[in-house]
Order: C-alpha cells, then sequence, then structure tokens
DNA sequence: AGAGGGTACTTGCTGCATCAAGTGATGATT
DNA sequence: AATCATCACTTGATGCAGCAAGTACCCTCT
C-alpha cells in the first residue's frame, strides 16, 4: 500500500482527528458569522459587513477609501460593495465622490453621521466579540488562532491568483 | 485608572494585537466560506449547506435523520434546511418520510441517487479541504485550532441559551 | 485625433436566506 | 372529550448576494 491513508480509490480521506478539527472550524465560520450579525443588527440596525466598512473608513487618511481598496479590506467582492454602499448612501452613513485626479476611481466617505453611527454601535460590537472570541482564549491561543487563519487566507489567495 | 485597556469611556477595545487576530479570523470567515462554496459549486454543482446535508445523511444510520437533528448537523435554522432539503429531493438526491410513530417529526432520507452524487463530489472537494486548511498547518496547530472553534463555540450556544 | 484596450465601478437578473406567520400533529388540562 | 398549549416543521414575503453584462473613464498607439 502506497500510503497508509488512502484507500483504494486513490483518495486521501480525513483522519477522524482532522475531521473533528475542520467540522469545528466549518460550525465555527457559520455560528460566528451568525452570532456577530444577530449582534450587530439587534443593537445597531446594521449588518456586518456594513459595520467594516464604517469601521474601514473611519481609520483612513480623509475617513476615505477607494471602493476597489474598501473592497478588498472588506472581504467583499466589488459588486457587493457596490450595493452596501448604496445602502449606507441612503443611509447618509456614507457618500460617494469620484476622484478627481481619476475619475474612474470612485472614494466612499464617512459622513458625520456615519461617525457618530459607528461609535454607537462599537461598544457593544467590541463587547461582544470580546465576549464570544477574545475572553475565551489566553493571549497566546488567539494569537495562534490568527496565525493559523492567516495561513489559510494566504493559500486560499494564492490559489486564486496561481 | 481602574483598568489600562480602558480608555475613559469605560469600553474595553481591543488591543492592536488582539484586533490583528479578529481580524485575520473574520478574513478566514468570509474567505474560506467563499473558496468552499466555489470549489463544490464549480465541480459539483452543490451548495456548501447541500453537501453538509448530504455528509451528514450518509453517516447515518439508514441514511436518515430527523429535519430538526439535520439543521443542528448542519448549523442551519430549521427555515433554512427546509428550503435546502425541497432543493434536494427535487434533485432526487433526498426524500422526505413522516415518522410514522409521531407524525410531527419529518425524516430526510438520503436516496441511492444522493449517495452516487456525493460519493462523486467528495473526493474533489476533500481534496481542496486539505490543500486549504489540513496540509498549511501541523497537526497540533489544526488540533489547536479546532479546539479553539470549539470553545467558541461553546461560548456563542451558552449565550443563545443561557 | 480616433480606435482599441484596459480599469473601476454599477446594475439587471436570478436565486437564496431570513423572519414571521401558518399548518398539522401531539400531549396536557380541566 | 374538548380546549389549550406546544412542538416540528413549512411557507409567504422581502431583502440580500452573486454572476454576467453594461457604462464611464483613462491611456495608449498609430
Amino acid at each position: 500500500m502506497a500510503d497508509a491513508d488512502e484507500k483504494s480509490d486513490g483518495v486521501k480521506w480525513l483522519t477522524p482527528d482532522e475531521l473533528d478539527s475542520w467540522l469545528s472550524v466549518v460550525k465555527l465560520m457559520t455560528r460566528l458569522t451568525w452570532s456577530i450579525d444577530q449582534q450587530l443588527q439587534r443593537d445597531s440596525n446594521l449588518a456586518m459587513v456594513e459595520y467594516q466598512v464604517l469601521a474601514m473608513l473611519v481609520k483612513s487618511p480623509q475617513r476615505m477609501l477607494r471602493m476597489s481598496s474598501l473592497a478588498v479590506v472588506t472581504n467583499a467582492s466589488l459588486p457587493h460593495l457596490s450595493r452596501v454602499v448604496t445602502r449606507l448612501e441612503n443611509r447618509g452613513l456614507v457618500r460617494r465622490e469620484p476622484d478627481p485626479h481619476d475619475r474612474r476611481f470612485t472614494n466612499a466617505i464617512l459622513t458625520e453621521s456615519g461617525v457618530l453611527t459607528l461609535e454607537e454601535a462599537a461598544p457593544a460590537h467590541v463587547a461582544h466579540v470580546r465576549s464570544l472570541v477574545i475572553d475565551v482564549l489566553s493571549p497566546e491561543q488567539l494569537r495562534r488562532l490568527g496565525v493559523a487563519a492567516e495561513r489559510i487566507v494566504s493559500r486560499i489567495d494564492s490559489w486564486s491568483i496561481g
């Protein structure tokens, strides 16, 4: 037998331990996303991606980012982000402005009202993230979780590009 | 000052390291879900939740589970699962049958065609999971990732229930 | 300067997820 | 035994996500 993990069909299946870990990760992805979304929706009437947009903009110079950059940092596709920003624009939290130097670019800019909304939403959101994630792991565990997540994501990126 | 991590607003914000780790986890959730979905859709015309349904059923006695149990193991809400099973039923991969002893329960049963579909889909899916997750981490890293995921999920569950 | 190619979005269409309300079956209560 | 409460789903309505196609703009190259 060429490989102890391979059955006669030539597929390298997961070991029971690997399967357990993988299913835990799957559970994490669905449940954590859901829980975060719930909290934001309930307390601040925001979807997670909307919160991410506001949070990324407030950290940026001029509280402004190009749509394409914003799409990257919020892990959204450009079509998706475009809709999200339209919704936020209709609520007065963000406005759009074409880049004066190259009108192909569109800048998304956080309004004062957007800053205020984010400031109101942030404490409960941060507390929720703390209670679910940060505070149930030791600093070292959290760091390792982040590192593992990074490794997986960069693997995904290298597959999508290469 | 009562706590070095608290600013004057009384909110315990995330440290830069905590924020980095958290953003990595967020990135993982969105990107990994997306990548897994892409692969399954492209190669097998299945959504991830549909694959999960088939995979959970095939492991069950009689290849059969109650809708409510199936909802738990696939991390789906009952309304969502109901729609998913309807889709799979229309494709002939699953059928429904009311429990003879208590007709409030509905059993979802994997058909032969469903078994075949799963067997066709599994190798590429497993290979994908391997290349993105299992093979980029050491066994110990993977185990720790699983443990951390478990801890977070049980925290979510205790919040939803308690 | 006008055509072609590429970039940076935006939008039409379709299908999916979600909440709330509905349905049918069972058990509990009087 | 008739009503009420509960359970286990299912379904109607609505808004969201995703792909593909479209639009506007810019930069060459001839």
